[in-house]
DNA sequence: ATGAAAGCGCTAACAA
DNA sequence: TTGTTAGCGCTTTCAT
């Protein structure tokens, strides 16, 4: 098997508590000593068990990043930024993927115990039936983008993120603000009760508040088949929408990825943008700078949400209380919106 | 601190082996037995702490995915498919990220000893010196989509990918057959001598097998201060390019990502594509398709190379030998190429 | 400044 | 079928 640290104690002469304070850097060894030891570590390729380690060691200096939705590129073009933040305040950083069917709390709990982690950032997915679970997680964590089901924000939960229902309801409003008022809405598949929902449910309001009859037919779903909040999901359902000659002036989708797919649907329908057909997104993803035409979207302040989040994290491994950060969104006016008339 | 083993034994009155068993399912325990500590165990809320498990164990089932560029659109898309194909294998999956300042083999060397891994498959990433390096890793192991540098290809390493070099020059032939004979191009920046460099040796050798003289102001590098690869880097180059007024009728990206960027800067300077300049991507990631127009790229066969990934490492795994595997990418035709004359 | 030795929580012989 | 026990490789007292 692999090189021990009794074998290098062996190798050295010295006792391996010798060896360990020379991997560790500990203050108390005789320098030369230790560089001696450091020689044969590296010569035998030692590398410490991490394992051992973590076992025995009490805590660790390590952050975990926990992201539910590995493949969203709002997400992972957040993972970069996190980990600059996390080091720039002295913690290692641990980036650890949740997939689909596993729970996200019950690996946090693991995690925690093998790294012995500081603290946890959980980041995207869902995360409604945990409250009491969570509250078995003896580490400090803060809830980053994490979507909650309906209307309730579990304001004593350590969480940032924007409002989707309220920045929704701003998206739509940009739209009738620019005279539109056939405005469909591609939201999540017919269970997303949780940022589909909500950002539903700022559409419904919008509308409310400026008096549009609500019209159900303008109201899309994702396909169930087709993975969600993807180009594809926006267009095959978009495809359909403009197939069943539904009149409407502006298409509002929750999502820019679904937006791009919403697109080709419309170009290969003969339509112009926006022309013919105004688009919005939601989310901000760089990519649609460069679309054609630039889509007009509601930017989430990803910045401010991955500082907030390290720096609420940071005071509550201090001990430190903290509760909700909200942010705003920002309307980023490009060119697939026109004004009508 | 949390609740461990031997609590449990003590709270069911049995031996800790016991609990250790029906944890783990070990089919010589009485089933009622097993319900009776598992119950306990969901009681109390009892998670194995997995170091001591590692630790323990010989050998776990697992085999990691170990991607050196997270952050990559092309390579996040290939973790769930990854995951899926290795789970038909029987295999756990584990996700794991390297970071710049890492070097991939020490961790994958720490994750083996770790996590007992049965085998490793390497994502992405530059592996040039490392192959005395590898060879410490006493775990099965193969390269995916590793770049390599220079015209080296270390055929007796177990690698999976396409042929950059060639792939690229059949990127610009196909260019060439349409007529073009101005050909620009964004390769890496002026380091890149992997992935970068072998798609560059490509444009060039598809020139010189055309009799089209090489004219270096048409080479363009991607700039160091923006990140590699990336829409943005391709906008700024692409718009450096146009305002020097160098005559080219077609633009060839060596990414599809930096193709996006050239499209803006190509709008944005008042050309129509492809009547004005004709674009070629390469990777074939899917959001070229929801370009407009269509991006017509090289497109890498992601399933060929993750199914053959895990069929090599699965080989490797049960003793086989096994070496190379190039696979050939696949040209698709779209909008943004049209034939000159 | 260094070594001996006691576990960390678990699995896997081995005994019963 | 179950319990006892010896480590896995490391860190960390406590002596020396």
């Amino acid at each position: 098997m692999a090189v021990t640290i009794k074998d290098i104690a062996r190798i050295c002469g010295v006792g391996v508590s010798t060896v360990s304070r020379a991997i560790n850097n500990d203050p108390t060894i005789n320098v030369k000593t230790r560089d001696r030891v450091l020689k044969v570590v590296k010569e035998y390729n030692y590398i410490p068990n991490n394992s051992a380690r973590n076992l025995k060691m009490i805590e660790s200096n390590t952050v975990a990043l926990l992201v539910m939705g590995i493949e969203n590129i709002f997400f992972t073009s957040m993972f970069g930024s996190f980990q600059e933040q996390l080091e720039k305040n002295g913690y290692d950083f641990l980036l650890h993927a949740v997939s689909e069917n596993q729970d996200a709390v019950d690996v946090a709990v693991e995690l925690t115990m093998e790294k012995r982690l500081k603290g946890i950032i959980f980041l995207g997915g869902q995360m409604d039936h945990c409250k009491e679970k969570l509250e078995k997680l003896n580490v400090p964590y803060v809830l980053c983008t994490v979507a909650r089901e309906g209307e309730k924000f579990h304001a004593d939960l350590p969480t940032v993120s924007i409002d989707d229902k309220v920045e929704s309801q701003r998206a739509v409003e940009y739209l009738i603000s620019k005279g539109h008022k056939r405005i469909a809405v591609i939201t999540g598949n017919k269970n997303d009760f949780a940022v589909g929902g909500r950002r539903l449910s700022g559409y419904r309001h919008a509308l409310e508040d400026a008096n549009i009859p609500l019209d159900e037919s303008l109201i899309i779903h994702q396909k169930d088949e087709i993975p969600g909040y993807s180009p594809a999901n926006g267009y095959a359902v978009t495809k359909e929408l403009l197939a069943s000659h539904t009149e409407f002036t502006a298409l509002y989708c929750t999502s820019d990825l679904v937006a791009f797919g919403a697109y080709k649907a419309i170009y290969k329908a003969g339509f112009k943008i926006p022309e013919d057909i105004s688009v919005m997104g939601f989310d901000g993803i760089s990519l649609g700078e460069y679309m054609e035409p630039g889509l007009s979207t509601m930017v989430q302040p990803k910045q401010d949400l991955i500082t907030a989040s390290v720096k609420k994290l940071v005071k509550r491994i201090s001990g430190e209380d903290v509760t909700q950060d909200i942010y705003e969104a920002k309307l980023l006016e490009r060119a697939s919106v026109r004004p009508l008339r």
